[in-house]
Parts: structure tokens; sequence; C-alpha cells
DNA sequence: GCAGTGTTTAGAATAGTTCTAAACTTCTTG
DNA sequence: CAAGAAGTTTAGAACTATTCTAAACACTGC
């Protein structure tokens, strides 16, 4: 039983989105079953798969729609190698490097202590942890 | 004083790369003053326009053998955007979202702790923490 | 159902980076 | 210090990831 309700377009008018049929199509492969890792490109494959085709461009539309409406979380590990993480709560990453492949931890055990005040004028938004794992 | 010789041609042969004159140009715009974040595109113009011009397939080749070499270390903050850091010590970053810019930290103040264990077969090359903040 | 506005699409355009192959340096050896 | 071998540079083409364009289409409210 997932714990967020799966009723895609009322999520997405939530997110003050418009329900079509393609961004519903995508928030059903990106949000049922568990957290993933998408790039652009491997959505784009898989729904193209499905029963309702959608244009790549859509894929980056709605993928970037979906980060600005806080339904997903971008994290670059790699030049020219954007992630779309379905886990928006705080976490950090394991890049596990050879083969690109991204992997969450939750951060309620981690502790950063010692950071520095931020440049002044400004204020934290977020901090990301990656460790760079190699076989 | 600069920490280290400001010999480049035998920097770059310790490196076990061929001092040409355009790495030495590129090495004396990187290595001579203080530590410094570039991008490909702004070292390439900074170098057009000093005494010896390289080409930008050049200024490429570059930053990729320096970074292999481990005269240089890469930061990805943003996707399509890579800055060579010429900072190889322990450190972390602060990143100002707004307009791209990038200020070190030392590490040696930070303290990151409950990390898990690596995924299976695998160990941990680096552990990069980017503290993302905005105005 | 019918506007009206937002969305989708294919294809072109762009940005950043890498590749190619010919010309040119640097290094080694005699 | 000349000659050859091997590594490097270059302009431009190619490639990859992403965004733009403008015409066709679909969702929403009345």
């Amino acid at each position: 039983m997932p714990a967020t309700s799966p009723d895609f377009p009322a999520r997405l008018r939530a997110a003050g989105l418009r329900p079509t049929r393609q961004r519903v199509a995508l928030a059903r492969l990106l949000f049922e079953g568990g957290p993933r890792h998408v790039t652009a490109e491997g959505l784009h494959v898989e729904v193209k798969a499905s029963r309702m085709p959608v244009s790549l461009a859509t894929v980056y539309n709605a993928l970037n729609q979906f980060r600005d409406a806080g339904l997903l979380r971008e994290v670059v590990v790699a030049p020219g190698r954007s992630y779309f993480d379905t886990n928006t709560g705080h976490h950090h990453h394991f890049f596990i490097e050879p083969d690109g492949e991204l992997h969450d931890f939750p951060s309620d055990k981690v502790t950063i202590a010692g950071l520095p005040t931020p440049p002044k004028g400004t204020r934290v938004a977020r901090v990301d942890v990656i460790v760079r794992v190699r076989r």
C-alpha cells in the first residue's frame, strides 16, 4: 500500500499541473512502486514502450515541471548526467562510479558538524552529500 | 611565495605529461596565483587573450589530463556545468545557486558521522559535500 | 459542446564536449 | 644537432544532452 494516494490526476492537480494523459502516464511510471532514479532518456524509453507513448520533449518538460513542483529532486553526479529522484525526503547518495549507479541512503543517522556559515546574504537551500565509491 | 615550485615544465613532467607550450601556458594560468575554479570555456577565453593562444579542444584535453594526473579536481554542481578546481586537497564547496559561483571551504573542521557502509564490493573514493545556498 | 488557454509534438536549434585526421612539436638516439 | 618516432595540437565535424519553435491538440470552465 503506497504511502501516498495512487490517484495521479489529483496529485498532479494538487501540484498545480494539469493532469494530461502524458503527465499521468509519466507519474504512474515514476511514483507507482518504490522510489527510483531516472534519466530523461531512460524514462523516455520506458514510456515509449507503454500504452501511452510520450515524446522526448514532453518527458523533459514533465521532469522539469515535476522537479519545480517539488515532486522530484534533481541529482547531478557527473557532467552531462542528470538524475531525477522520486525520493524528495532528506537523504544522500552513493554514486557507484564505474557503472553510474545511484543509491539512496537516509540522512537521519548522518550528522554533519562544523560547516562554516554561508557567504554573506545567502541562506542554505540544501546540503548534498555524494559518497563516490569504486569497485 | 607559492607552496609548490613555479617550474611548470618540471611539474608537468613529474605528472607524466609532456611540457608543451600550450600545457605550460594553461598550467601558468591555473596554478600561478591563488586557488581557482574554472570552466573549459572560461579558461579558453583567458588563454585566447594571452601571448600563447590555445584551441578549445586542447583546453579540454589539458583539463582532462590534468585531472587524471591529479593536478585538478572536477566538481559537478549543475547539469552541463563542470568546474575544475585547482585545489586538490580535502575540502568541500558552497554553490551559490543564482549566479553559479563556487567557493571552497576546508574540510578539517567538518565531520560527517553516521555514513552507512558502502555497497558490497566497493570502497569509498571520495565524499563530496555541496552546500547549496540562495540569496 | 465551445471557447480559451495550456500542452504536446516533431524537428530544428543550442550548449557543452569529444572525435578526426592532417600538420606540427617534442623527445630520443646516434 | 639531425632524423625519425611518438605524442600533441588544431579546425572543424560529430556527438550527446537538453531546450526551443510553432502548429496541432486536449483539458477546463462555462
